[in-house]
DNA sequence: ACCGTGACTGACG
DNA sequence: ACGTCAGCCACGG
């Protein structure tokens, strides 16, 4: 199994490989670790991913692409700076053209589900 | 080992 | 279309 064994360096891996300029949201990674449905989890694990490096913790945000992290973040702005310097822009906490921006993890790095021991 | 907590989500009224 | 409710799962006390 080429994936890290425990649950957070799982999350941390998918995280890392997140392009700049594009962003995925909770739900998403959760599955990608085979863990569906473990998405509050996840954004628990970005809390305790403060400190360490090369984790782009401001490219995960919910489903609907608002930045409900913010609050975790060193500044009130920090999280929102961020993803603008990378050409994200950005709206009273939301993620203008979403979509556009939105970057699904099992499907971009081709993930199959069944290797996750489902 | 049990219980509460949370950077979420999908369903329902 | 929008606000609420109730499951969801791993972690720490």
């Amino acid at each position: 199994m080429p994936l890290p064994e425990d649950f957070y360096d799982r999350v941390y891996a998918i995280v890392r490989q997140i392009p700049s300029g594009k962003v995925a949201c909770y739900g998403d990674i959760a599955r990608a670790v085979g863990a569906a449905g473990a998405a509050r989890t996840v954004g628990y694990a970005m809390n305790a991913s403060h400190g360490k490096d090369g984790i782009p913790a401001h490219r995960v945000v919910n489903r609907i692409g608002m930045l409900s992290g913010k609050a975790h973040f060193p500044g009130i702005n920090a999280m929102e700076q961020m993803l603008e310097a990378e050409g994200v822009v950005i709206k009273n906490d939301q993620i203008q053209d979403f979509d556009r921006h939105h970057w699904d993890p099992v499907k971009e790095l081709g993930i199959d589900l069944d290797d996750l021991g489902l």
